[in-house]
DNA sequence: CTAAAATGAACGAATGTTCATTTTTGTGTG
DNA sequence: CACACAAAAATGAACATTCGTTCATTTTAG
Protein backbone atom coordinates (compact mmCIF):
# COMPACT_ATOMS: atom_id res chain seq x y z
CA UNK A 1 0.00 0.00 0.00
CA UNK A 2 1.21 2.81 1.40
CA UNK A 3 4.71 2.82 3.01
CA UNK A 4 6.24 1.15 -0.49
CA UNK A 5 6.40 4.47 -2.36
CA UNK A 6 7.97 6.17 0.66
CA UNK A 7 10.54 3.41 0.43
CA UNK A 8 10.80 4.11 -3.16
CA UNK A 9 11.44 7.56 -3.33
CA UNK A 10 14.45 7.07 -0.02
CA UNK A 11 16.19 4.49 -2.41
CA UNK A 12 15.92 6.83 -5.48
CA UNK A 13 17.09 9.72 -3.26
CA UNK A 14 19.72 7.64 -1.71
CA UNK A 15 20.65 6.62 -5.52
CA UNK A 16 20.91 10.39 -7.28
CA UNK A 17 22.51 11.45 -4.52
CA UNK A 18 25.66 8.80 -4.18
CA UNK A 19 25.77 10.20 -7.96
CA UNK A 20 24.87 13.92 -8.10
CA UNK A 21 25.00 15.23 -4.47
CA UNK A 22 22.44 17.19 -2.44
CA UNK A 23 22.05 20.26 -5.02
CA UNK A 24 23.07 18.06 -8.17
CA UNK A 25 19.29 16.07 -8.95
CA UNK A 26 16.41 18.01 -8.83
CA UNK A 27 12.56 16.99 -7.50
CA UNK A 28 11.53 16.01 -10.60
CA UNK A 29 14.43 13.48 -11.74
CA UNK A 30 13.83 12.01 -7.98
CA UNK A 31 10.18 11.40 -8.85
CA UNK A 32 10.79 9.80 -12.06
CA UNK A 33 13.59 7.28 -10.85
CA UNK A 34 11.21 6.43 -7.78
CA UNK A 35 8.39 5.87 -10.63
CA UNK A 36 5.75 8.61 -8.71
CA UNK A 37 4.57 11.86 -9.25
CA UNK A 38 6.64 14.75 -8.36
CA UNK A 39 3.80 15.81 -5.90
CA UNK A 40 3.78 12.72 -4.18
CA UNK A 41 7.11 13.18 -2.80
CA UNK A 42 5.41 16.11 -0.52
CA UNK A 43 3.07 13.48 1.35
CA UNK A 44 5.78 11.56 2.86
CA UNK A 45 8.66 14.43 3.06
CA UNK A 46 7.73 17.91 4.36
CA UNK A 47 11.20 18.96 1.54
CA UNK A 48 14.36 17.94 0.19
CA UNK A 49 15.75 18.34 3.28
CA UNK A 50 13.52 16.29 5.27
CA UNK A 51 13.75 13.89 2.66
CA UNK A 52 17.74 14.01 3.23
CA UNK A 53 17.31 14.23 6.96
CA UNK A 54 14.96 10.75 7.23
CA UNK A 55 17.06 8.87 4.88
CA UNK A 56 20.51 9.59 7.00
CA UNK A 57 18.70 8.28 9.67
CA UNK A 58 17.39 5.04 7.59
CA UNK A 59 20.96 4.52 6.29
CA UNK A 60 22.97 5.12 10.23
CA UNK A 61 20.78 1.92 11.52
CA UNK A 62 21.30 0.03 8.57
CA UNK A 63 25.39 0.00 8.29
CA UNK A 64 25.13 -0.46 12.51
CA UNK A 65 22.92 -3.35 11.76
CA UNK A 66 24.98 -4.79 9.00
CA UNK A 67 28.52 -3.90 10.88
CA UNK A 68 27.33 -6.10 14.31
CA UNK A 69 24.98 -8.36 12.73
CA UNK A 70 27.97 -11.54 14.35
CA UNK A 71 29.07 -9.10 17.14
CA UNK A 72 30.04 -11.08 20.51
CA UNK A 73 31.75 -9.57 23.17
CA UNK A 74 33.49 -12.77 24.54
CA UNK A 75 35.57 -12.76 21.79
CA UNK A 76 38.91 -11.15 21.97
CA UNK A 77 39.09 -8.29 20.77
CA UNK A 78 41.03 -8.93 17.74
CA UNK A 79 38.67 -11.35 16.78
CA UNK A 80 35.53 -8.37 17.23
CA UNK A 81 37.84 -5.90 15.28
CA UNK A 82 38.07 -8.52 12.40
CA UNK A 83 34.38 -9.50 12.15
CA UNK A 84 33.36 -5.46 11.87
CA UNK A 85 35.79 -4.61 9.56
CA UNK A 86 35.19 -8.04 7.36
CA UNK A 87 31.22 -6.70 7.56
CA UNK A 88 32.35 -3.17 6.95
CA UNK A 89 33.41 -4.70 3.58
CA UNK A 90 30.74 -6.51 2.59
CA UNK A 91 28.68 -4.18 3.44
CA UNK A 92 30.13 -1.41 1.17
CA UNK A 93 30.34 -4.01 -1.77
CA UNK A 94 26.52 -5.10 -1.36
CA UNK A 95 25.46 -1.32 -0.83
CA UNK A 96 27.84 0.62 -2.94
CA UNK A 97 25.13 4.04 -3.23
CA UNK A 98 25.50 3.74 0.91
CA UNK A 99 29.03 3.77 0.65
CA UNK A 100 29.33 6.06 -1.95
CA UNK A 101 26.58 8.68 -0.47
CA UNK A 102 28.81 8.37 2.74
CA UNK A 103 30.80 11.83 0.76
CA UNK A 104 27.87 13.55 0.49
CA UNK A 105 26.57 13.14 4.22
CA UNK A 106 29.86 14.22 5.19
CA UNK A 107 30.10 17.32 3.06
CA UNK A 108 26.55 18.29 4.31
CA UNK A 109 25.97 20.64 7.31
CA UNK A 110 25.07 19.36 10.18
CA UNK A 111 22.14 21.01 10.93
CA UNK A 112 21.01 19.94 7.96
CA UNK A 113 21.44 16.19 8.71
CA UNK A 114 20.06 16.94 12.38
CA UNK A 115 17.51 18.65 14.51
CA UNK A 116 14.83 21.35 13.01
CA UNK A 117 17.03 24.32 12.46
CA UNK A 118 17.01 26.37 15.70
CA UNK A 119 13.88 24.49 17.30
CA UNK A 120 14.75 23.37 20.70
CA UNK A 121 17.74 22.20 21.03
CA UNK A 122 17.31 19.46 23.35
CA UNK A 123 15.53 17.57 20.63
CA UNK A 124 18.51 18.16 18.34
CA UNK A 125 21.10 16.60 20.86
CA UNK A 126 18.82 13.72 21.75
CA UNK A 127 18.58 13.09 17.74
CA UNK A 128 22.46 13.26 17.51
CA UNK A 129 23.60 10.90 20.49
CA UNK A 130 20.60 8.45 19.10
CA UNK A 131 23.03 8.50 16.28
CA UNK A 132 26.27 8.40 18.11
CA UNK A 133 24.47 5.30 20.11
CA UNK A 134 23.92 3.13 17.40
CA UNK A 135 27.88 2.56 17.15
CA UNK A 136 27.99 2.01 20.57
CA UNK A 137 29.65 -1.53 20.15
CA UNK A 138 32.46 0.15 17.89
CA UNK A 139 33.23 3.05 21.17
CA UNK A 140 33.13 -0.24 23.68
CA UNK A 141 35.83 -1.91 21.66
CA UNK A 142 38.14 0.79 21.67
CA UNK A 143 37.33 1.40 25.54
CA UNK A 144 38.27 -1.79 26.05
CA UNK A 145 41.41 -1.83 24.09
CA UNK A 146 42.37 1.13 26.02
CA UNK A 147 41.88 -0.39 29.58
CA UNK A 148 43.62 -3.80 29.17
CA UNK A 149 46.28 -1.53 27.18
CA UNK A 150 46.09 -3.61 23.54
CA UNK A 151 45.08 -0.54 22.00
CA UNK A 152 46.77 3.15 21.63
CA UNK A 153 45.52 5.41 24.42
CA UNK A 154 43.48 7.54 21.61
CA UNK A 155 39.91 8.92 21.29
CA UNK A 156 37.16 7.20 19.81
CA UNK A 157 37.74 10.01 16.67
CA UNK A 158 41.37 9.26 16.40
CA UNK A 159 41.62 5.34 16.86
CA UNK A 160 37.89 5.96 13.62
CA UNK A 161 39.99 7.83 11.59
CA UNK A 162 43.27 5.16 11.94
CA UNK A 163 40.97 1.65 11.13
CA UNK A 164 37.68 2.85 9.42
CA UNK A 165 38.49 5.63 7.49
CA UNK A 166 40.56 3.47 4.70
CA UNK A 167 38.66 0.51 4.98
CA UNK A 168 35.82 2.82 3.39
CA UNK A 169 38.23 4.84 1.10
CA UNK A 170 39.71 1.41 -0.18
CA UNK A 171 36.12 -0.50 -0.33
CA UNK A 172 34.89 2.86 -2.44
CA UNK A 173 37.79 2.79 -4.76
CA UNK A 174 37.61 -0.98 -5.37
CA UNK A 175 33.76 -0.68 -6.44
CA UNK A 176 35.09 2.01 -8.94
CA UNK A 177 37.74 -0.02 -10.24
CA UNK A 178 40.49 1.66 -9.33
CA UNK A 179 41.76 -0.82 -8.23
CA UNK A 180 41.45 -4.68 -7.42
CA UNK A 181 41.66 -5.68 -3.72
CA UNK A 182 41.49 -9.64 -3.86
CA UNK A 183 40.50 -11.46 0.11
CA UNK A 184 44.27 -12.03 0.89
CA UNK A 185 44.41 -8.55 0.52
CA UNK A 186 41.60 -7.18 2.67
CA UNK A 187 43.20 -9.76 5.53
CA UNK A 188 46.26 -7.95 5.13
CA UNK A 189 44.59 -4.18 4.91
CA UNK A 190 42.57 -5.17 8.60
CA UNK A 191 45.92 -5.98 9.87
CA UNK A 192 47.43 -3.34 8.78
CA UNK A 193 44.39 -0.62 10.25
CA UNK A 194 44.92 -2.76 13.35
CA UNK A 195 48.43 -2.40 13.33
CA UNK A 196 48.14 1.52 13.15
CA UNK A 197 45.55 1.36 16.76
CA UNK A 198 47.16 -1.84 18.49
CA UNK A 199 49.73 -0.78 21.22
CA UNK A 200 53.05 -2.10 20.17
CA UNK A 201 55.28 -3.13 23.07
CA UNK A 202 58.70 -1.89 21.21
CA UNK A 203 58.47 1.73 20.65
CA UNK A 204 57.77 3.09 16.79
CA UNK A 205 61.21 4.23 15.50
CA UNK A 206 63.20 4.37 12.56
CA UNK A 207 64.99 0.85 12.69
CA UNK A 208 68.26 2.76 10.35
CA UNK B 1 45.80 44.27 -14.27
CA UNK B 2 44.34 41.29 -15.48
CA UNK B 3 45.67 38.46 -13.85
CA UNK B 4 44.94 38.79 -10.61
CA UNK B 5 40.60 39.01 -11.40
CA UNK B 6 40.96 35.44 -12.54
CA UNK B 7 42.98 34.78 -8.88
CA UNK B 8 40.29 36.10 -6.96
CA UNK B 9 37.51 34.72 -9.53
CA UNK B 10 39.44 30.95 -9.09
CA UNK B 11 39.80 31.94 -5.15
CA UNK B 12 36.22 32.77 -4.54
CA UNK B 13 35.19 29.38 -6.51
CA UNK B 14 37.42 27.30 -3.71
CA UNK B 15 35.84 28.85 -0.98
CA UNK B 16 32.17 28.31 -2.72
CA UNK B 17 33.09 24.98 -3.62
CA UNK B 18 34.37 23.78 0.06
CA UNK B 19 31.17 25.33 1.63
CA UNK B 20 28.12 24.68 -0.89
CA UNK B 21 29.67 22.03 -3.43
CA UNK B 22 29.84 21.93 -7.28
CA UNK B 23 25.48 22.16 -7.93
CA UNK B 24 25.59 24.49 -4.47
CA UNK B 25 26.71 28.00 -5.54
CA UNK B 26 25.25 30.14 -8.22
CA UNK B 27 27.62 32.41 -11.09
CA UNK B 28 25.92 35.24 -9.21
CA UNK B 29 27.18 34.44 -5.74
CA UNK B 30 30.91 33.51 -7.34
CA UNK B 31 30.54 36.74 -9.04
CA UNK B 32 29.73 38.83 -5.89
CA UNK B 33 32.26 36.94 -3.60
CA UNK B 34 35.04 37.29 -5.89
CA UNK B 35 34.51 41.08 -6.55
CA UNK B 36 33.69 41.06 -10.15
CA UNK B 37 30.47 40.89 -12.63
CA UNK B 38 28.74 37.58 -13.49
CA UNK B 39 29.97 38.38 -17.60
CA UNK B 40 33.61 38.92 -16.24
CA UNK B 41 33.72 35.08 -15.20
CA UNK B 42 33.20 34.05 -18.75
CA UNK B 43 36.31 36.46 -20.14
CA UNK B 44 38.62 33.99 -18.23
CA UNK B 45 36.40 30.88 -18.24
CA UNK B 46 34.65 28.77 -20.71
CA UNK B 47 31.62 27.77 -18.28
CA UNK B 48 31.32 26.44 -15.01
CA UNK B 49 32.60 23.15 -15.71
CA UNK B 50 36.16 24.67 -16.63
CA UNK B 51 36.31 26.97 -13.79
CA UNK B 52 36.22 23.66 -11.81
CA UNK B 53 38.76 22.25 -13.58
CA UNK B 54 41.42 24.91 -13.42
CA UNK B 55 41.19 25.21 -9.92
CA UNK B 56 41.47 21.63 -9.63
CA UNK B 57 44.99 21.85 -11.42
CA UNK B 58 46.05 24.58 -9.57
CA UNK B 59 45.05 22.74 -6.23
CA UNK B 60 47.00 19.72 -7.25
CA UNK B 61 50.25 21.43 -7.76
CA UNK B 62 49.80 23.84 -4.63
CA UNK B 63 49.29 21.06 -2.41
CA UNK B 64 52.52 19.12 -3.42
CA UNK B 65 54.36 21.91 -3.54
CA UNK B 66 53.86 22.37 -0.03
CA UNK B 67 53.85 18.47 1.24
CA UNK B 68 57.56 18.09 -0.71
CA UNK B 69 58.79 21.23 0.47
CA UNK B 70 61.65 20.45 2.67
CA UNK B 71 61.78 16.47 0.09
CA UNK B 72 65.39 15.24 1.24
CA UNK B 73 65.89 11.76 -0.22
CA UNK B 74 69.00 11.47 1.47
CA UNK B 75 67.24 11.14 4.68
CA UNK B 76 65.90 8.11 5.85
CA UNK B 77 62.58 6.83 5.27
CA UNK B 78 61.09 7.44 8.22
CA UNK B 79 61.95 10.85 8.61
CA UNK B 80 60.80 11.81 4.63
CA UNK B 81 57.67 10.36 6.05
CA UNK B 82 57.13 12.00 8.58
CA UNK B 83 58.05 15.12 6.99
CA UNK B 84 55.60 14.69 4.83
CA UNK B 85 52.97 14.48 7.04
CA UNK B 86 53.89 17.16 8.88
CA UNK B 87 53.26 19.63 6.16
CA UNK B 88 50.50 17.82 4.89
CA UNK B 89 49.20 18.37 8.41
CA UNK B 90 50.16 22.24 8.27
CA UNK B 91 49.04 23.08 5.04
CA UNK B 92 45.89 21.52 5.73
CA UNK B 93 45.32 24.09 8.49
CA UNK B 94 47.14 27.32 6.99
CA UNK B 95 44.04 26.37 4.14
CA UNK B 96 41.51 24.63 5.26
CA UNK B 97 39.16 25.61 1.79
CA UNK B 98 41.59 23.16 0.18
CA UNK B 99 41.24 20.43 2.60
CA UNK B 100 37.60 20.39 2.64
CA UNK B 101 37.32 21.16 -1.11
CA UNK B 102 38.79 17.50 -1.46
CA UNK B 103 35.60 15.57 -0.23
CA UNK B 104 33.88 17.77 -3.28
CA UNK B 105 36.52 16.76 -6.00
CA UNK B 106 36.60 13.38 -4.59
CA UNK B 107 32.65 12.54 -5.64
CA UNK B 108 32.94 14.36 -8.75
CA UNK B 109 32.74 12.45 -11.80
CA UNK B 110 36.24 11.92 -13.36
CA UNK B 111 35.70 12.97 -16.70
CA UNK B 112 34.51 16.75 -15.36
CA UNK B 113 38.39 17.10 -13.98
CA UNK B 114 40.34 15.68 -16.84
CA UNK B 115 40.12 16.00 -20.66
CA UNK B 116 37.38 17.50 -22.27
CA UNK B 117 34.71 14.77 -22.74
CA UNK B 118 35.21 12.54 -25.62
CA UNK B 119 37.46 15.15 -27.50
CA UNK B 120 40.60 13.38 -27.62
CA UNK B 121 41.43 10.65 -25.35
CA UNK B 122 45.64 10.93 -25.77
CA UNK B 123 45.35 14.79 -23.91
CA UNK B 124 42.90 13.06 -21.55
CA UNK B 125 45.26 10.63 -20.39
CA UNK B 126 48.31 13.00 -20.68
CA UNK B 127 46.64 15.02 -18.05
CA UNK B 128 45.51 12.58 -15.62
CA UNK B 129 49.61 11.40 -15.80
CA UNK B 130 50.67 14.68 -15.22
CA UNK B 131 48.50 15.14 -12.12
CA UNK B 132 49.56 12.11 -10.59
CA UNK B 133 53.31 12.92 -11.77
CA UNK B 134 52.94 15.41 -9.50
CA UNK B 135 53.16 12.89 -6.07
CA UNK B 136 55.98 11.24 -7.43
CA UNK B 137 58.37 11.92 -4.63
CA UNK B 138 55.60 9.65 -2.37
CA UNK B 139 55.57 6.87 -4.47
CA UNK B 140 59.10 6.51 -4.81
CA UNK B 141 58.78 6.47 -1.42
CA UNK B 142 56.45 3.68 -1.17
CA UNK B 143 58.91 1.74 -3.66
CA UNK B 144 61.90 2.49 -2.27
CA UNK B 145 59.55 1.02 1.39
CA UNK B 146 58.49 -2.23 -0.64
CA UNK B 147 61.87 -3.10 -2.08
CA UNK B 148 64.23 -2.47 1.05
CA UNK B 149 61.31 -4.50 2.84
CA UNK B 150 60.59 -1.72 5.19
CA UNK B 151 57.34 -1.28 4.01
CA UNK B 152 54.69 -3.86 3.80
CA UNK B 153 54.56 -4.84 0.15
CA UNK B 154 50.84 -3.17 -0.57
CA UNK B 155 50.20 -0.96 -4.11
CA UNK B 156 50.62 2.95 -4.03
CA UNK B 157 46.85 3.26 -3.19
CA UNK B 158 46.65 0.90 -0.34
CA UNK B 159 49.15 2.68 1.21
CA UNK B 160 47.90 5.95 0.70
CA UNK B 161 44.71 4.80 1.70
CA UNK B 162 46.32 3.87 5.17
CA UNK B 163 48.55 6.66 5.92
CA UNK B 164 46.66 9.74 3.81
CA UNK B 165 43.68 9.17 4.36
CA UNK B 166 43.06 9.35 8.28
CA UNK B 167 45.71 12.38 7.95
CA UNK B 168 43.21 14.22 6.24
CA UNK B 169 40.38 13.18 8.00
CA UNK B 170 41.81 14.04 11.43
CA UNK B 171 42.81 17.61 9.91
CA UNK B 172 39.62 18.07 8.74
CA UNK B 173 37.61 16.94 12.40
CA UNK B 174 39.91 19.28 13.95
CA UNK B 175 39.35 21.91 11.63
CA UNK B 176 35.83 22.18 11.81
CA UNK B 177 36.36 21.49 16.40
CA UNK B 178 35.00 18.08 16.13
CA UNK B 179 38.44 17.49 17.81
CA UNK B 180 41.29 18.89 19.64
CA UNK B 181 44.83 17.46 17.94
CA UNK B 182 47.76 18.89 19.48
CA UNK B 183 51.64 18.80 18.67
CA UNK B 184 51.97 15.42 20.91
CA UNK B 185 48.87 13.59 19.50
CA UNK B 186 49.59 14.32 16.04
CA UNK B 187 52.84 13.21 16.51
CA UNK B 188 51.54 9.74 17.95
CA UNK B 189 49.04 9.37 14.99
CA UNK B 190 52.11 9.81 12.09
CA UNK B 191 53.57 6.97 13.81
CA UNK B 192 50.21 5.08 14.39
CA UNK B 193 50.24 5.48 10.11
CA UNK B 194 53.77 4.88 10.14
CA UNK B 195 53.17 1.39 11.99
CA UNK B 196 50.04 0.78 9.48
CA UNK B 197 52.24 0.61 6.57
CA UNK B 198 55.64 -0.61 7.76
CA UNK B 199 56.73 -4.27 7.82
CA UNK B 200 56.56 -5.49 10.98
CA UNK B 201 59.36 -8.46 11.69
CA UNK B 202 57.03 -10.64 13.76
CA UNK B 203 53.31 -11.62 12.92
CA UNK B 204 50.41 -9.36 13.73
CA UNK B 205 48.15 -11.99 15.05
CA UNK B 206 45.81 -11.65 18.44
CA UNK B 207 48.25 -12.25 21.44
CA UNK B 208 45.39 -13.41 23.46
C1' DC C 1 40.97 58.40 -29.34
C1' DT C 2 41.26 53.29 -29.97
C1' DA C 3 41.33 48.74 -28.22
C1' DA C 4 40.80 45.85 -24.43
C1' DA C 5 38.46 44.78 -20.20
C1' DA C 6 34.48 44.77 -17.48
C1' DT C 7 29.75 45.28 -16.79
C1' DG C 8 24.86 43.80 -15.61
C1' DA C 9 20.29 43.58 -17.73
C1' DA C 10 18.05 40.08 -20.13
C1' DC C 11 17.42 35.20 -21.96
C1' DG C 12 15.29 30.59 -21.98
C1' DA C 13 15.60 26.66 -19.20
C1' DA C 14 15.22 24.52 -14.85
C1' DT C 15 14.52 24.85 -9.80
C1' DG C 16 11.57 23.42 -5.37
C1' DT C 17 6.99 23.50 -4.06
C1' DT C 18 1.80 23.88 -4.25
C1' DC C 19 -2.91 22.53 -5.00
C1' DA C 20 -7.07 21.81 -7.82
C1' DT C 21 -8.13 17.66 -9.99
C1' DT C 22 -8.22 12.66 -10.86
C1' DT C 23 -7.56 7.91 -9.45
C1' DT C 24 -7.55 4.35 -6.14
C1' DT C 25 -9.11 2.17 -2.04
C1' DG C 26 -12.18 0.45 1.45
C1' DT C 27 -16.76 -0.22 3.11
C1' DG C 28 -21.74 -0.66 3.42
C1' DT C 29 -26.02 -1.67 0.74
C1' DG C 30 -29.31 -3.92 -2.57
C1' DC D 1 -21.59 -10.34 -6.48
C1' DA D 2 -22.42 -5.64 -8.30
C1' DC D 3 -22.78 -1.14 -7.28
C1' DA D 4 -22.51 3.41 -4.99
C1' DC D 5 -19.85 6.59 -2.62
C1' DA D 6 -16.91 8.97 0.62
C1' DA D 7 -12.10 9.13 2.21
C1' DA D 8 -7.41 8.69 1.10
C1' DA D 9 -3.73 8.67 -2.11
C1' DA D 10 -1.66 10.20 -6.16
C1' DT D 11 -1.21 13.20 -9.88
C1' DG D 12 1.07 16.82 -12.89
C1' DA D 13 0.22 21.46 -14.70
C1' DA D 14 1.28 25.86 -12.93
C1' DC D 15 3.85 29.11 -9.75
C1' DA D 16 7.37 32.36 -8.56
C1' DT D 17 12.38 32.01 -8.30
C1' DT D 18 16.66 31.12 -9.62
C1' DC D 19 19.89 28.96 -12.71
C1' DG D 20 24.07 29.34 -16.23
C1' DT D 21 25.15 32.02 -19.97
C1' DT D 22 25.15 35.87 -23.50
C1' DC D 23 26.04 40.31 -25.47
C1' DA D 24 25.10 45.24 -26.31
C1' DT D 25 26.92 48.79 -23.70
C1' DT D 26 30.10 51.27 -20.57
C1' DT D 27 34.51 51.82 -18.31
C1' DT D 28 39.37 51.54 -18.24
C1' DA D 29 44.17 51.68 -20.04
C1' DG D 30 47.78 52.84 -23.29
Amino acid sequence: MADDKRRAILYATLCLLSERGFHGFSMKQLAERAGVAAGTIYLYFRDKEDLIRQLYQDIISEVARRVFVDHDTSLPLYEQYRRMMLNLWTFHLECPEIMLSKVQFDSMPPDLLFGQRGKEMAVLLDQRDDVLDVFKPMMELYQRGRDSGELKPFSDEMLSALCIDPVCALAREHYLGLLHINEEQLSAVIDATWDAIRWHPQPTVNPV
